[in-house]
Formats: structure tokens, C-alpha cells, sequence
DNA sequence: ATAATACTGAAGTCACCGCTTCAGTAATGG
DNA sequence: CCATTACTGAAGCGGTGACTTCAGTATTAT
């Protein structure tokens, strides 16, 4: 009963969700190289209509696809709101956390400053280790 | 070292996966003002150290956060890899987006003139619209 | 009219997720 | 030394998600 109309609101927890499904960037993919009708996406994916479905109902529900149905075939196509959204939410993070990144930078530059002090302004921040499990 | 950064591919979907979740997403806002230890992160959550934990494994395998323990306490920061992965993603789709909503667009105004002339394989009317939510 | 097409809806299965509890283990402080 | 702190691991529970099947309902083709 906490349904609200997200007509131009796009919840993010949905929108990363959506996206976190292969299948479902797999349709956008598609969809970004034109409309399509629900049969002919599902056609390549090996999985069925109804699944194929279900997948569209939960990109229109975050703004990232819009569909439509004429007669019998329901056309689905791109939508820029869910695509917005994100964007914004990166926008809106990306200053912070490389603020904090800058920071940390800096810090451990001065944990090395024990040698010599000479070093390239933005600095190679990659590796991050980790495992992959499960 | 011209590394094609292949082996610190992040996933996208646990990417994606991870940052659906708004704990995780608030865990992160945390971090992005400084490191901190586990029980600090969890104590305004109102969740269990064990979940937050948890959660933090996650963000570290996707390249969200780094952790490090040191004596009995493990310290967390926030890392790169996973937000470089994101923007990437963001960067390689969105041209692809953006080509296919201007395509739509012109879509639209064409359709709008088109009192005649011209053709198009598919002559396919859009009638009314219908903002059927379903 | 009949058949084929293109979905739609309901319901079920099974795996995974977020979270908990409980029982450790290893540092640290008095 | 013993108690406390800070976490770790395993197991379990309810909920959700991706998918299926099956039984419709329109719409279009023959």
C-alpha cells in the first residue's frame, strides 16, 4: 500500500535493481537499436513470452522503457527517465566521493613523503583487489 | 602496465545489485566523509553488526569499498573501482541512448507533419494516448 | 467462421537476499 | 589473569525475484 504514482519520480533503489539484471540491459540494448514488439525481443533470449513480459513491465515501472499497445502487438521502446535518474544520482555522488578519494590520496602521499616529494597531480587510483565469491 | 584492466573488472550486475539497496547506498554517504570501523557504521542503522558486516562485504567485492583489519578492528573506506566501472557503463550507453531518443524525437515530428508524402516500411498509425498504466 | 497470433493473468517453484541469533575467536584494557 | 570489545561463521527464517506452465482474451489472417 506505499504504491505513489512515480510518473516523473524514479525510485532508485528500482532503477539499480532493474539494471542489475542481465537480461533486462540485454532488452534495453535492443531497444536502443529500435522499437520492438514483445515477441521479437524474446525471440533470441531463450526464455518466454511471458518472462520477456514481466522484464518490460519492471523497466517501464523505473522509467527506462515505454511501451505501448496497438491491436494486438504491444511496441516497446527507450525511455530517457530512468536514464536521468541515474545520471543525476552519479552526478549528485560522484563530487563526494572524489573529494573523499582526493583525500585519501593525499594522505597516503604523505605516508610516502619519506622519500621523495615529487608526484603527478592526479594520481593512478586503480587495483582494488578483491575476491569473487559467490 | 598498459594493462587493459581486465582483471579488475568489476561486475556489473552485483555492481547494479549492490547499490539497489538503500543500506548499502547509506553506508557508502558514510564513507564518502571518512573511514570507519565496523561497529561505528552500524551503530545509527538499527541493524546487527553482523548485517552490516555483510553488507560490507558486498560493497568490497564489487569494488565499492575497501576494508582492512587491523588489531580487532576493521577499518572501511570507500574505493574507486566500483564507481569508475559505473561511470564507464554510464559513458559506453549513453551514446547509444541518446542516438535512439533523438531518433525517436525526430520520430515524433515527422509523424506530426506527416498530413502526406511520405512512406515508411511499417505504416502504422499511434492513435490516441493512452497513458494505460496497467 | 475458424485458426493463428500476440499477448495477459494467475499461480507455483526454487534460488537468493537481508536479516537475525548464537556461538565462537582474537585483540585489548584493567 | 579475566572481562570487554570487535568482529567472524554458521545456520535459519521470511520475503522477493526470475522463471515456468497453463488457461484465457483480443486481434488479425484465411
Amino acid at each position: 500500500m506505499r504504491d505513489s504514482n512515480l510518473d516523473a519520480q524514479v525510485n532508485i533503489d528500482r532503477l539499480f535493481h532493474a539494471l542489475g539484471d542481465p537480461t533486462r540491459r540485454a532488452l534495453l540494448d535492443r531497444l536502443s537499436k529500435g522499437p520492438q514488439s514483445v515477441s521479437k525481443l524474446a525471440a533470441p533470449l531463450g526464455i518466454t513470452l511471458t518472462a520477456v513480459a514481466q522484464h518490460l513491465q519492471i523497466l517501464e515501472e523505473c522509467g527506462l522503457a515505454h511501451t505501448e499497445k496497438v491491436g494486438r502487438v504491444r511496441t516497446c521502446q527507450i525511455a530517457s527517465a530512468g536514464f536521468d535518474a541515474l545520471e543525476q544520482w552519479i552526478r549528485a555522488h560522484r563530487t563526494l566521493w572524489e573529494q573523499r578519494l582526493d583525500l585519501l590520496g593525499e594522505l597516503l602521499a604523505e605516508e610516502n613523503e619519506a622519500a621523495s616529494a615529487n608526484e603527478a597531480p592526479n594520481a593512478d587510483r586503480s587495483a582494488a583487489a578483491t575476491g569473487s565469491k559467490r
